[in-house]
RNA sequence: GCCCGGGUGGCGGAAUGGUAGACGCAGCGGACUUAAAAUCCGUUGUCUUCGGGCGUGUGGGUUCGAGUCCCACCCCGGGCACCA
């Protein structure tokens, strides 16, 4: 027997025994329960694992190995997102195709997995690239388009000139593509979208109930973005001079007839006309109709009709009183507006131009060219100051009938709210800054307190109104209801609530995609392409570079792209392709039935799985990732497909593996942007570089960064327990941490240890322990060794529940350390002590199973057992047999340590107090003075207050 | 600027409001060895007049008692970023 750890010795031998025993497909014996553990879904990458990767798959492989020992039905699946842009580029660049190039890097992740020993169940794998799932994707695309959730619309989309494809907002990072860096320009192309911001509300109030990391969850609601304010209408008034309240005198306050009248004249020139009443009324009933009415393309229809003549109805009554839309979350600072900013693309623009004198056209006509050039990134940048161009029209506040100027900025984004501000410096950062370039008025509408003075701006939520007519001293609370009441009463408006997320843009113009199932007629209908003839296979091909033109490289394969309509006419098949996002937004599903030839999934084995019990995995896919899978999850429960509404139960983040990392300091004529601290370097070139130029900083394990240490060359040097016996005790789970060498060694050397200790137990091994364990009455030794085995075993496996696996191995480390000197003190053991060893040593090795399967397995067999960890019991802790018999109690004069006291765990109050006042040590602490409080808490302290 | 984490020995870290520093790394001393590696044993926050004093980013507060709770601030990491 070994009595050190040689993991060549053994290691690919279990797992060669574990894969011919097939110990690793799923087991669903009914009367059990189950437990669905869940890695992120990965992106197969030509450059393989690092050791930064198995940071995600070891922890949870320990959490399935224990729930598995405990009896559990464990869901324990791996497959690929095998779909996207970095296979289909490398593809193109080195002449081939992605699919058996995908094909071979999941093979080299697979290689690498089982290296490590995950038990995952690969008979469950599938790649989202092949068509028996893919099929289903475009099943569920179906899905949401008959639930009026899919939609095809024109839109500025950002562009990318490099990869020749569209990406979505969020793919855009600084203004740059994320994957190639390149500035992103705009571009204007049909798209698909599926409409996620009908769900916005529910994604948010769902966060709730489920159980994440509370920063997640927030991230999640930033993104969503819910804030609810006031939309109103300002009448708009072109020319004249420049007024503010200043030079136009002192304005009409409430009870004014004068204000009365001119508060009435505005709200009645901004009210709706009738026809617009009329066609919002019409609205309602068209969707109402349009909701029975079979088939999606009908209410899209009816819907498209609609707004082209509600927009007609629009400019008439722009034409008649041009009035301006505001949306603003702050109705309780109205009285503090000094002037309206719009976005540059506002629509009002053109309008405005044409109504004002030359000079000024021509500044805003150079404004609106300058912000349409601008790059995103440019125009948002940070510190940024402020432009803007005032507009030479005016809107008046129709909470004072003050005539503000309308100024066109850019800080003021077209595409959230409604593109047009009301300014309100005195409370609002940005509008401050904007005024103070331009010298604009700023009114003090809010207070701490009346009369308080707070510095401006003061944006604090928490004050009272001032300097606001009949709301004076009102709270902001209070002022927001009655002034959203008051502007609804008068018709111009109404409360509204606003949501800055947006729809999810899925089209891309690409090949390596999901087809999207949709034929569109000659008429320009759309058609879904029906079920029994799904799916709609990826052609292959030999060129499929992007088309250059905004196309996908499918529009050139006429075989893909000519088909017949469901009336039999000849149609044109959709070119696009559905992004990543889709594929990963239902994985989860299928795992559960992966085979299913006849549907997604069957639903029996949906509504036993799901939902996933614990989902593993990156910060970074903190918003959009999971965001869309909750959607998708949903809407598929909408449509009673699935039993759950949310599909992840519980979330983990682990943390990174960081490595050294060379850069360099930048050159001149360099440039380094905000945050960029040098020049990223390869290790060659870090070598070549005379030593002062070049420093080192901790940054993530990845191929670009050349930092990477391979499970391969890990595995060979520490063995695969000891890398994952490392990887779990060097930082809490979700801490980021560097990659040592050091620190290896430590785990290796623990596991030597524990092989030399089951080598010194051996001898001592009665397999019979536990038919007369209990009946022993243990002391000494004995009874410390069963206190040990009982700690270690409630202790692991409390600590494998809750993701502290550091912990988790540091008691593994404490027991073994503890045993040993127990045998060290008693080297020959009598029979009680034989039986506590025979239990320390079993449960030693299962408890170890879930961290270092091979390691476990081998010592398993070593002692003579049969079978695999793996498929025995989870020991049982007992807390009887866990509890100290005796415990250090501290004694405090004042809150200071002064004694320890080794007493009976169960000792009394009385008997904790008048030991601790016998003490020596604690007595000269006392000396001359008085006794006024005595704190007791049992088990653990005497505190004695004297003064 | 906003949001989310986090700041504890030389290092990674541990600690339901109750003895700060578990466990490991590195260091130091010793055993074994011709020697080294490996292994094992001991030791290791800091100052000290050897009584004790000081110690969890800083300053306050609550408490019999604070790494832990509250307030203000500083620093580091990540995310979002002119979102009205």
């Amino acid at each position: 027997m070994a009595d050190r750890y040689e993991p060549v010795q053994f290691e690919a031998r279990w797992r060669k025994r574990w894969a011919e025993a097939d110990l690793f497909r799923t087991r669903e014996e009914p009367g059990r329960p189950k437990f669905y553990g869940l890695d992120f879904f990965p992106y197969p990458s030509g450059a393989g694992l690092s050791v930064g990767h198995c940071r995600n798959y070891i922890p949870t492989d320990v959490l399935c190995r224990m729930k598995t020992m405990q009896g559990f039905n464990v869901l324990h699946p791996m497959g690929f997102d095998a779909f996207g842009l970095p296979a289909e580029n490398e593809a193109i660049a080195k002449k081939t195709t992605p699919a058996p190039m995908i094909d071979r890097y999941a093979e080299t992740y697979r290689r690498q997995m089982d290296l490590v020993g995950i038990s995952y169940d690969w008979s469950r794998s599938f790649k989202s690239s092949d068509p028996s799932y893919y099929k289903w994707t475009q099943w569920i695309f179906k899905v949401l388009y008959q639930r009026g959730l899919a939609y095809r619309k024109p839109a500025s989309v950002n562009w990318c000139p490099v990869d020749n494809t569209v990406l979505a907002d969020e793919e855009v990072q600084g203004g740059l593509c994320w994957r190639c860096g390149t500035p992103v320009e705009k571009k204007w192309i049909p798209q698909w979208f599926f409409k996620i911001t009908a769900y916005a509300q529910r994604l948010l109030d769902d966060l709730d109930k489920i159980d994440w990391p509370e920063g997640i969850k927030q991230m999640q609601r930033n993104w969503i973005g819910r804030s609810e304010g006031v939309e109103f209408s300002m009448r708009v008034v072109f020319g004249g001079p420049a007024a503010s309240r200043a030079d136009s005198g002192p304005l009409p306050m409430p009870g004014d007839p004068d204000l009365e009248a001119l508060r009435t004249e505005v709200a009645i020139e901004v009210q709706p006309s009738p026809e617009v009443e009329q066609a919002r009324r019409l609205a309602a009933s068209i969707e109402d109709a349009a909701r029975s009415i079979e088939g999606p393309t009908a209410f899209e229809k009816a819907m498209d009709d609609f707004e082209r003549h509600a927009e007609k109805i629009q400019v008439k009554v722009q034409d008649k009183v041009p009035y301006l839309r505001v949306f603003t979350t702050r109705i309780d600072t109205i009285f503090g507006v000094t002037f309206c900013v719009i976005a540059p693309e506002h629509p009002l623009v053109e309008t405005l131009i044409a109504q004002a004198d030359s000079e000024t056209a021509e500044a805003i006509r150079n404004y609106r060219t300058e912000a349409a050039s601008m790059g995103e990134q440019d125009r948002l940048a940070a510190e940024r100051e402020k432009t803007g161009v005032f507009s030479g029209a005016y809107a008046i506040n129709p909470a004072n009938g003050a005539r503000v100027p309308i100024w066109i900025a850019d800080y003021v984004l077209m595409n959230y709210g409604t593109g047009a501000i009301m300014g309100v410096p005195g409370h609002d950062e940005r509008d401050f800054e904007f005024a103070g370039k331009f010298g604009l008025e700023v009114v003090r509408v809010i207070d701490s307190a009346v009369g308080a003075n707070e510095p401006l701006p003061f944006p604090a939520k928490d004050g009272v109104m001032v300097n606001s007519g009949e709301y004076e001293g009102l709270t902001v609370a209070e002022g927001q209801r009655r002034l959203g009441e008051w502007i609804e009463g008068l018709g111009i408006g109404e409360r509204k609530v606003n949501f800055k997320l947006r729809d999810w843009l899925i089209s891309r113009q690409r090949y390596w995609g999901c087809p999207i199932p949709v034929i569109h007629t000659k008429d320009g209908e759309e058609q879904l392409v029906p079920d029994d003839q799904l799916p709609v296979y990826l052609p292959e091909v030999e060129n499929y570079e992007p088309s250059g033109d905004g196309s996908s490289p499918l529009t050139r394969i006429p075989e893909f792209v000519n088909v017949t309509d469901l009336d039999g006419r000849l149609g044109r098949r959709e070119t696009d392709t559905m992004g990543g996002f889709a594929c990963s937004s239902w994985y989860f599903l299928r795992f559960c039935d992966p085979h299913n030839e006849d549907r997604a999934w069957d639903k029996d084995k949906v509504d036993y799985w799901m939902p996933v019990d614990a989902y593993v995995g990156g910060a970074e896919h903190a918003v959009m990732h999971l965001l869309y899978a909750r959607f998708w999850t949903k809407v598929l429960f909408d449509a009673g497909y699935v039993p759950v509404d949310e599909p992840f139960q519980r979330l983990q983040n682990q943390g990174m593996l960081l490595a050294p990392t060379p850069f360099r300091k930048p050159r001149p004529g360099e440039k380094l942007s905000v945050g960029q601290e040098g020049i990223q370097i390869t290790f060659d070139e870090a070598r070549a570089l005379p030593p002062e130029e070049v420093f080192f900083r901790m940054e993530k394990m990845s191929k670009s960064k050349g930092n990477v240490v391979t499970p391969e060359e890990a595995v060979e040097k520490y063995g695969a327990d000891g890398v994952r016996i490392f990887e779990l005790f060097v930082a809490p789970f979700e801490q980021s941490v560097p990659w040592s060498e050091e620190g290896a060694t430590g785990a290796v050397r623990f596991l030597s240890r524990v092989f030399k200790l089951v080598a010194e137990l051996a001898p001592h091994y009665d397999r019979q322990w536990k038919t007369s364990i209990d009946a022993i009455d243990m002391e000494g030794v004995a009874r410390d060794v069963r206190r040990a085995t009982h700690k270690a075993i409630l202790k692991s496996t409390h600590d494998i529940e809750r993701f502290a696996f550091n912990t988790y191995i540091s008691c593994l480390m404490t027991f073994v350390n503890e045993v040993n000197e127990a045998i060290r003190k008693s080297p020959d053991p009598d029979p009680a002590l034989r039986l506590a060893l025979s239990e320390a040593l079993e449960s030693l090795i299962l408890i170890l199973s879930p961290a270092a399967p091979h390691s476990a397995d081998e010592l398993w067999e070593s002692i003579g057992n049969a079978g695999f960890t793996f498929l025995h019991d989870w020991p049982t802790g007992d807390p009887a047999l866990a509890a100290d018999d005796e415990v250090q109690i501290a004694i405090q004069v004042n809150g200071k340590l002064r004694d320890t006291l080794t007493m009976p765990a169960g000792a009394s109050q009385i008997e904790m107090e008048s030991a601790a006042r016998a003490s020596a040590k604690v007595q000269t602490h006392l000396e001359g003075k008085t006794v006024r409080k005595v704190v007791v808490v049992p088990g653990r302290l005497v505190n004695i207050v004297a003064n």
